[in-house]
DNA sequence: GTCAATGCAAATCCTTTGCAACTAA
DNA sequence: TTAGTTGCAAAGGATTTGCATTGAC
């Protein structure tokens, strides 16, 4: 997802532009690979240049979530962001060292859908995610926890 | 999983067993088919007979979840638990309204491992979760959050 | 000028921890 | 007997909130 884009999507739902935004949302773009925490976001802005506070971020991500440009994801009890790329459907591979998300296209939802109609469950959304190693960290080796 | 089955992995793991932990197992059991919180398993004992005390509660939940007895997952930054029924492999339609679980067999780990290979990534885990609405509760219709 | 967004500090929610007292084995 | 468990109260980490001030439109 481009600056512009974020840009326009803000807009379209009566969202300010401030500065604060406009940080947060090139740090989530240098970081569109992977998932990212408020803390994280905020670190990177706050050693730098802008002055802004962590309530800030936490409020600035939630909106983005919420106008849907934004992945949100929780881990260990804390909460993950990731830019769109508002391309297809797809899910990740996510290694537990780098954070890095690797997406693929594949989805069974064919599948899960004929599942579910056997139970008259109606779906809403669902969650694939694969957990390891990516090839990078391979020779870390670090404990899963 | 039969409460014998679970003082078994206890005394396996030289844990104790006490009566805490025994009115814990006996929540869990009754909930066997749906994820529940730390707080909901200490308000449904402490309203009846025992007393003990929430930091127990949380103790020992982990303590079980670390001899494999129990799932646990993270949702809203709140952990909920639920009793392996160590069968066989599988993954769940989870209703969101009364947050109960229909386990399904189907899994397609071959699949996900063919596109991991692709990029050198090895798996460690993976997590497949279909929210939604189960047919009982399909009558709420209430908004995603 | 107006209303939304921000900074700040305090509050909240969930969870963990240190330590002394207790209890299952 | 004694190491593992518990209760209690206090601490911790992540996130949220109230409110006065600021700034985008």
């Amino acid at each position: 997802m481009k600056e512009q884009a974020i840009y326009n999507k803000l807009k379209e739902n009566k969202l300010k532009l401030t500065s604060q935004r406009k940080a947060i949302a090139i740090i989530l773009q240098k970081n569109e690979s992977k998932f990212i925490s408020c803390e994280e976001i905020y670190d990177e802005i706050s050693k730098k240049n802008t002055k802004l506070n962590l309530s800030t971020v936490y409020r600035t991500l939630e909106s983005f979530f919420q106008i849907g440009i934004l992945h949100k994801k929780i881990t260990d009890g804390k909460s993950f962001y990731k830019l769109m790329c508002h391309d297809h459907h797809h899910h990740h591979l996510i290694c537990r060292v780098c954070k890095k998300t690797i997406p693929f296209d594949y989805c069974p939802l064919d599948e899960l859908s004929k599942i579910a109609k056997k139970y008259n469950f109606t779906i809403e959304n669902h969650q694939i995610e694969v957990y390891g190693i990516c090839s990078k960290c391979a020779h870390f080796n670090l404990p899963t926890k």
